[in-house]
DNA sequence: CTTAAATACGGAGCTATGCTCCGTTTTTCA
DNA sequence: TGAAAAACGGAGCATAGCTCCGTATTTAAG
């Protein structure tokens, strides 16, 4: 990779994590490449679409959260591990607005650390069900889906926030096997 | 209300469901206002937002729901009841193609519909708490985030529809009290 | 049947954004 | 050092949102 490309890549990354910090994942392309000081041009050779520009942005707090995530892991329950794992992906998919719809499509977006988050996730569930602490039935994609629920419910008033924690809990709960011997609902 | 006025309301809501229904939720206003033979203008005079145009055509659908909900909700337990209404919910979310994104918004857009299927989830939500099925701390937003998480997690890959009835379940499950009241396993 | 006020209509036009395309510039390396 | 390879930049076209205001239609009073 030439020098400039490597240096403009650059550029474009830190100035996409500002503009999506203050105006969302939805703010405008043409605005980056500006805050970038480089071509509009320069923006899509790099990442084609916006989605691309996001993984990228993110890539390395996923790192980040699977490395923390399979660090403190050993010394916790696969439940409570899944937990804090299933928290962490709530805060992330907070940190620009509306990320959490696309959640699912940018963990699918291939860096290495959309790829390393979804590794981690896929080895915390499977731990917590050969302990028997989540039914059997559950899949990776479930649990995504419940970081969305939760990142917008918190998003849509001021006390969201503080509401995280228990929210997932709730859905943490939700997630183990039946209480009665007999299932109660959904098989 | 001038009848002009009216018979182009009408159009515009006949136009906006058909295109809607074609192009998704985002489709260009532009076209439906073509389609409904009416200049952009009388659009936005009788629908300010998406959102408000969205909310009318949905309106009789809501109104549907909500009633079919209080009809059959009398023979059935309250949780029961409310993880049907939630399926609904799900259901009606994916009748336009990006819909869900804005259900929230699109909920307290202020019609009938709207305004009678937020009722009926208060009061199914309530009924399951005074019956001690659901968490008190459970709230009807917290319920519509869910119905927007299924069915954008439904909608972003090919076996999406089929787990809507699982996950439904599965979120429902998570709203009930928590079985440390009565033995818990470890926590 | 006027006629004037009230109401509604329409679409030109301005702004904003996405994205492409290609002439120019920079970098690399033999 | 010089030419090929790689990358840059931003003009420019397409599409959409939304406003504004001159024109047309409806209503109802006389």
């Amino acid at each position: 990779m030439r020098a400039d490309a490597r240096r403009n890549r650059d550029r474009l990354l830190v100035a996409a994590d500002a503009v999506f910090t203050e105006r969302g994942a939805d703010a405008s392309l043409n605005d980056v490449a500006k805050q970038a000081e480089v071509g509009i041009g320069t923006l899509y050779r790099h990442f084609p679409t916006r989605e691309a520009l996001l993984g990228a942005t993110c890539d390395e707090r996923f790192l980040t959260l699977a490395k923390q995530s399979r660090e403190r892991s050993a010394s916790l329950s696969a439940l409570e591990a899944l937990r804090l794992f299933l928290e962490e992906l709530v805060h992330y998919a907070g940190i620009y607005q509306g990320l959490a719809a696309s959640l699912g499509v940018v963990l699918r977006s291939g860096t290495e650390g959309c790829h390393a988050t979804t590794e981690e996730g896929q080895r915390l569930l499977q731990a917590a069900q050969h302990a028997g602490e989540v039914r059997d039935d559950i899949r990776l994609d479930d649990v995504v889906c419940m970081a969305m629920a939760i990142s917008l419910s918190a998003s849509q008033d001021a006390s969201g926030p503080k509401r995280i924690p228990r929210l997932t809990g709730i859905f943490i709960d939700g997630l183990r096997p039946p209480r009665d011997a007999r299932g109660t609902r959904h098989r």
